[in-house]
DNA sequence: TCTGGGGTCCTCTGGCCC
DNA sequence: TCTGGGGCCAGAGGACCC
């Protein structure tokens, strides 16, 4: 090593791995009569909306989190099942148990994605290649990956390949490849974020990546100015980190109508507190922040917190406190939302056991 | 047309303390 | 004694994600 030099960094590779249609494909794993045919995942309330779709159903422009009632106006001739989240937690654990034997801990976001850190791994397409092959046939999952010297690439590139896509891209080559898609294409890029961008005439990646970093932050703030140029040129170095600890926790519930009774809102958050901390206490959670959620009937969001001294997840406790906050703010429309929340966790990790992860570390998706 | 549920992270603001 | 600034924390709201 050359005084004065530093050692090039290790080329990264990161890969991004996504399961298509994931709660459909679990869907017809079960049902196989319904292959080929539009399927969409819904709840059956007023106010559900598409958890998922398949294929056949998002060429009539059915899309997640669309109005259930929407989507059967577009498809009027799909299928509807009710969600089976305890069928597809199994099938997901399946999944990445097999990645994980491969590519050993991933990140995980949500039931169907991963990250995997193949870094200095021989031949990392051909493992990648056989590891899809095997979930197919061991699980029936399809997978679209997308490898990459960051995440941000890796999971562009696993989208644009989707489904049964395998796309593996260098970071020059996604700034060129991408640069006519709109900003939304980027992870971190939502809808408010893209009509902003609109507003200021910027309408594809290209154009943000022509915008002079100090113009972005003058426009946008500071951070997210820097942060959005550095994503428009696909500069990345996030690690893939692979333990998450769980932060928060909460339980809420859309009502089918709005409730405007106090009496009738007090009760259905001393269900939602008493669900909360029974799962709470389940896994040996306790918080010191306990907070509530309102959204009002002109869709107002409101949230009320209080944090105690002493860690806890006791019911009585948690539905006083909570019950108190409802009180105080005295809701003066009526209420579509109703919420619990708890946060602030003491730090349990130790009394978990060493033997088995604590059951809200996300190294795998439980 | 009429928008779920469960999360994370960021920004802003105000109170408190030094 | 008063004032200003910085750091820290909690609370609230917003944006985004799957």
């Amino acid at each position: 090593m050359s005084e004065g030099t530093p050692p090039a960094a290790p080329k990264r590779v990161i890969a991004h791995l996504d399961c298509d249609a994931f709660y459909a494909s679990v869907e017809l794993l079960r049902r196989p009569e319904l292959r080929g045919k539009a399927v969409i995942v819904a709840g059956s309330g007023p106010r559900a909306v598409v958890t998922t779709a398949s294929y056949e159903a998002r060429r009539y422009g059915v899309g997640s989190a669309m109005p259930a009632s929407q989507a059967r106006r577009l498809c009027p001739h799909a299928i509807v099942l009710p969600p089976d989240f305890e069928a597809y937690r199994a099938t997901s654990r399946a999944v990445w148990e097999i990645v994980t034997e491969q590519l050993g801990a991933l990140q995980h976001l949500g039931l169907d994605e991963a990250y995997a850190d193949l870094s200095g791994t021989e031949k990392p397409l051909r493992v990648l290649r056989e590891l899809v092959a095997e979930v197919l046939e061991r699980t029936g999952i399809s997978l679209s990956v997308g490898v990459a010297p960051n995440r941000l690439i890796a999971k562009i590139c696993s989208d644009a390949g989707k489904p049964r896509g395998f796309v593996a891209m260098g970071r020059e080559e996604a700034a060129r490849r991408f640069a006519g898609d709109p900003p939304s294409r980027l992870p971190g890029v939502g809808p408010k974020t893209a009509e902003r961008l609109r507003a200021l005439g910027i309408e594809t990646i290209g154009a943000l990546q022509q915008v002079p970093e100090g113009e972005l932050a003058a426009r946008l703030g500071a951070r997210q100015g820097r942060e959005l140029h550095r994503r428009a040129w696909f500069h990345d170095d996030s690690p893939v980190t692979t333990a998450r600890v769980l932060k928060s926790r909460s339980n809420e519930r859309t009502f089918d109508e709005d409730v405007a009774s106090m009496a009738e809102l007090e009760e259905i958050l001393r269900r939602l507190a008493r669900e909360l901390c029974e799962g709470l206490a389940a896994r040996g959670r306790r918080g010191r922040t306990i907070g509530i959620k309102v959204r009002l009937d002109d869709w107002t969001n409101v949230t009320r917190a209080r944090t105690i001294e002493t860690p806890t997840c006791d019911v009585g406790l948690v539905t006083d406190v909570a019950l108190e906050l409802l009180r105080a703010y005295a809701p003066p429309r009526p209420v579509r939302l109703l919420g619990v929340r708890m946060a602030s966790f003491a730090d349990e990790d130790a009394a978990a056991g060493a033997a088995s992860p604590p059951a809200d570390q996300m190294t795998l998706p439980v």
